[in-house]
DNA sequence: CCATTATGATTACGACCATAATCATTAATC
DNA sequence: GATTAATGATTATGGTCGTAATCATAATGG
């Protein structure tokens, strides 16, 4: 059953594309391989021939996922005149609370890949934070470097909490609370002139 | 085989606890019940004796982590004459980062919960959620009911969030950064007489 | 145009999963 | 002290897991 070239690249795209969406929504160790396969359209039966394991294929699937976000972003941002209340406004929303399979990985898979002792994995999820509070610092307004990275490092871990905490939180009523207060007080904490709200 | 009545209660006291902590460390489907009831001293023969299912013990466990974590805050509370600075030093520690398995439950098993459709198991999370809004909202200083609610929750989201992301990141530097850099944070702004820093 | 080679479908493996029935043992009860 | 009832050890079941070998197919290289 040997394909073209082309299709190659795509069927293998394709199952990147489908692990990065499936483990944000199912968690790293939520979904089997047959299942996975299954989804992007394949039998399980090439799988070794494309990717050394799953843990390979976990490493490509996060890379996926944060570069497709970082993209989003980095055009949201460009398109606004005030990036960091755009970029909070968008993860801190309900829509990324209630669509894990396209947001952020960090909040979606970070607890799972603490659990995996895979190197590769966590050196990947470190390079993705520092990335993050790279993204953050530049966005951060006024005071020293040092002020800004701190602020930055607060804020990624205010957003993190608050997606982590909205998808658990089963009453529509706090879930959405915790959405709306996380974003106004980041939004206001670092308004873009520092007035104070 | 049967066993005294205070021996089954141990035993169930015992596999709770050791569900407790396992939950936590290896995540709510990183453990099966074999394992789980080997590492509580058992076979896994009588388990649907003491249990209805797997989720039902599920839901146990994470309470039981809750009110562990519960009561050794409050002792700490109890014995601090600055609360909020004890609570927060506590949690965002590299201690905690390092012992998920007797840590919060938000931050160990939070993202593994929001996938299960459990309801029981949901529920519980969101008490355990409004009941840690309820205790830092109390310990938050100054202003309105509402904007002392409104503090609580982005703290908690921060504080949760913080604990994530120093557990996945496998730099020790950055890592610890990120612990430093919360904490301090975190005490600083709710800093008990409102000086400003 | 033929030989080579790469692709993915099929099938299989051993391990583990949650769940459950069977059964020897012994505490609780009369 | 004999009967009852409950506990947990043993064993089984159907399913899924990651991994891998086998093999028909067809695109590629000469």
């Amino acid at each position: 059953m040997k394909v073209s070239k082309e299709t190659v690249e795509q069927n293998r795209e394709r199952v990147i594309a489908t692990a990065a969406r499936l483990f944000r929504e199912r968690g790293i160790d939520g979904i089997g391989l047959v299942d996975l396969m299954k989804a992007a359209g394949l039998t399980p039966g090439g799988f070794y021939r494309q990717f050394k394991s799953k843990d390979d294929l976990i490493v490509q699937a996060v890379k996926r996922a944060y570069t497709d976000m970082s993209e989003d972003i980095a055009g949201r941002i460009a398109a606004s005149d005030d990036p960091l209340e755009t970029l909070v406004r968008h993860y801190v929303s309900d829509y990324h609370r209630d669509d894990p399979g396209q947001g952020c990985g960090l909040a979606a898979m970070a607890a799972d890949a603490a659990r995996h002792d895979n190197p590769a994995l966590r050196e990947c999820f470190g390079s993705i934070v520092s990335n993050y509070i790279g993204l953050l610092t530049k966005l951060v307004p006024g005071g020293t470097a040092k002020a800004k990275r701190s602020a930055a490092i607060s804020a990624l871990a205010e957003m993190i909490g608050s997606v982590v905490l909205s998808r658990v939180v089963p009453d529509p009523a706090l879930s959405g609370e915790i959405i709306d207060t996380v974003s106004n007080d980041l939004v206001k904490r670092h308004a873009k002139s520092s007035r104070t709200a």
